[in-house]
RNA sequence: GCGCUCAUAGCUCAAUUGGAUAGAGCGUUAGACUACGGAUCUAAAGGUUAGGGGUUCGACUCCCUUUGGGCGCACCA
């Protein structure tokens, strides 16, 4: 358990004595440092509670309090400021040095979480918005520190429409092609009749033309409805389609460090559909709807109108509203989670609201089990609109891979080349890629400014890992060995330590809220403080032993804390730059 | 039209979920160093939290309202 929370036990079980009924009380940073390290709020609600003064109820609470705190003092209505005694500082955080965990409050019971972020449609040139699949990822990392067994799911889109409009290009393109004959009978070649590079054109220029012509968008459903149903040849050039995309989307996906347990996709789903659409049919959900087989996911209490889930078009094909029921029903039966979350584009909210809304009232899933959708925002370019390139196109998420890149290239040193210098400068591209995406608020547009993600300076992913490589560089050179930090020299030391012990509750609450930006703030936080640290003390040259071994205890503690901070957030440190 | 969401310093974002004087980065201005990695550090200026009302000891936060953005609403995903 760490320091703050031992304590705030500490504290209601104090109270409660007192003969107040309070459920938790809460331990935190003083916001007027000038009083004391921490503050303590919970006089004024009891005071309203009990009604009595809230300067008395601080008063009583304050001539409680053990000698693990001094300079103990009471302000305004009743404020609470103390400050923890540097032993009981130092005990705590001395742990920390070789154990991470000690910032870690884990819940009493694991849970089993399916993690669904990928989310690449197969076909179509991954695009900036991609990016946030280091959302899904960086919650991955931070569930399996807290303990809970995580399954993620790429979830590739690769049962839909785009694909028949590919196929329907492709048709355009090679209208001899065996895969369009219904009377072959032989082999279909293993090779793929197109190119990763051809699909990226493919598909603009299909989606194009479907808007202007009605008879063309109609044979792509009709391509749709085909593979779906497993017709040969156009199941065949479906499997090519495919193979020859998927490749190149994971490899992005890699070279962002985002790690999939499953890449499963719709098509997985598709078994489970037929069974899906029937455990509801027989429930009596269904009903036909204009030739559409629906099911409707209205309650009496909604102040909207809530459109129902499609689940067969008029033709018998399915839609995503199918392929995420089945999906979900096949995640139950497959592993049975606690939780099933889904990061996807904000604008999405409105389908998975439907979904849960099926699931929970069908019994697709029990009520225990948590589904939810943690929508996220849109990347738009300098100007506030949507990412565009230079001429005005859509910007792949590789074109926004390079752009970083190349600026981040040239800034590195001279001295460090060849491959060398190229893992270095991928690893950083990926830091500010990652660092930039996971600061701001998950649900919040944020703009990309290419040379503010990358300027070195400020809040950005490159100073953190910056700091991490200066800090080995030190304890590399440094021949001292110290693993405990016996006193408190000064100001700069104590701002560490203190910040340190907020840690676990930036954790906690970046768990609960499923959101990164408190874990970004910190690193750049800690970073900044022990910056200063860093050049108000000369730590090779302390001649005072124990006040040495203390700043290199400390530059232990501030490195090893931050390599895990760093590590959820899947960034990558290097050993120079 | 209905619904969701957002509006905070010149710009980009925070604010421990109702707590003290609303904080950071960039930019601007003024400083520090022959440096254990200067990709650093120290300061200053910058705010009627879009406008108005309400709830209470206390509101950026909750409720109502006005204005202005973004997004979503049946056979795309």
């Amino acid at each position: 358990m760490s320091l703050i929370i031992s304590t705030e036990k500490y504290l209601c079980e104090l109270i409660n004595n007192l003969g107040y009924q309070v459920d938790s009380v809460k331990l935190e940073k003083s916001k007027l440092p000038e009083f004391g390290q921490y503050q303590i709020n919970v006089a004024m609600m009891l005071a309203k509670k009990y009604g009595e003064n809230p300067r008395s109820v601080a008063e009583k609470i304050v001539a409680a309090l053990d000698d693990r705190f001094t300079n103990v003092n009471i302000q305004g209505p009743g404020f609470i400021n103390v400050t923890l005694n540097n032993s009981v500082l130092l005990d705590y955080l001395n742990a920390g040095i070789a154990n991470f965990d000690i910032f870690v409050d884990k819940p009493e019971k694991a849970r089993t979480v399916v993690l669904d972020y990928g989310g690449a449609n197969i076909a179509k040139e991954l695009h900036v918005g991609h990016l946030r699949c280091n959302i899904g990822e960086a919650i991955r990392r931070l569930l399996n520190v807290f303990g809970d067994k995580t399954i993620s799911d790429v979830h590739w889109g690769d049962w839909g429409t785009p694909i028949g409009l590919v196929i329907r290009e492709i048709k355009e393109m090679y209208p001899d092609l065996v895969y369009f004959d219904p009377d072959y009978k032989g082999e279909y070649p293993s090779d793929s009749p197109v190119t990763n590079e051809e699909l990226g054109v493919i598909y603009p220029r299909a989606s194009k033309r479907k808007k202007e012509d009605e008879k063309y968008a109609e044979e792509a459903k009709a391509f749709t409805d085909q593979f779906q149903r497993g017709v040969p040849g156009i199941k065949a050039l479906w499997r090519h389609i495919v193979d020859t995309s998927k490749p190149d989307c994971e490899a992005v996906y890699d070279f962002l460090n985002c790690k999939f347990d499953l890449s499963y996709g719709e098509s997985d789903a598709d078994p489970y559909a037929e069974d899906t659409i029937k455990f509801l049919s027989d429930k009596g959900l269904t009903e036909m709807s204009d030739g559409i087989l629906i099911m409707h996911v209205g309650e009496e209490t909604d102040n909207k109108e809530m459109p129902p889930l499609l689940l067969k078009k008029s033709n018998g094909s399915i839609l995503y509203d199918t392929t995420d029921l089945a999906t979900i029903k096949q995640r139950m039966e497959d592993f049975n989670p606690d939780a099933i979350w889904y990061f996807v584009d904000e604008r999405q909210s409105l389908h998975f609201e439907q979904t849960f809304r099926g699931c929970y009232k069908s019994g697709l899933t029990p009520e225990t089990t948590d589904l939810k959708f943690y929508g996220f925002g849109t990347i738009n370019g300098p100007d506030g609109k949507p990412f565009k390139t230079r001429d005005g196109g859509v910007m792949s998420l590789k074109g926004l891979i390079k752009l970083v890149y190349d600026h981040i290239e040239p800034k590195i040193k001279d001295s460090i080349t060849g491959e060398e210098r190229v893992e270095i400068a991928k690893k950083l591209t990926v830091a500010t890629l990652k660092y930039s995406d996971l600061l701001p608020y998950r649900k919040t547009d944020y703009i990309f400014d290419v040379d503010k993600f990358t300027s070195f300076e400020g809040k950005t992913g490159v100073y953190a890992v910056y700091t991490a490589t200066r800090l080995k560089s030190l304890l590399s050179k440094i021949d001292h060995a110290s693993d405990k930090m016996l006193s408190v020299p000064n100001q700069d030391v104590l701002d560490i330590l203190i910040k340190l012990t907020e840690l676990p509750k930036c954790l906690t609450s970046a768990y609960n809220e499923v959101t990164t930006n408190y874990i970004c703030e910190f690193i750049y936080d800690l970073c900044s403080l022990y910056n200063k640290f860093y050049a108000n003390n000369n730590i090779g040259n302390e001649e005072d032993e124990d006040t040495k071994s203390t700043y290199i205890a400390l530059s232990k503690l501030v490195y090893n804390t931050l390599s895990n901070l760093l590590n959820i957030l899947g960034i990558e440190e290097v050993d120079k730059m």
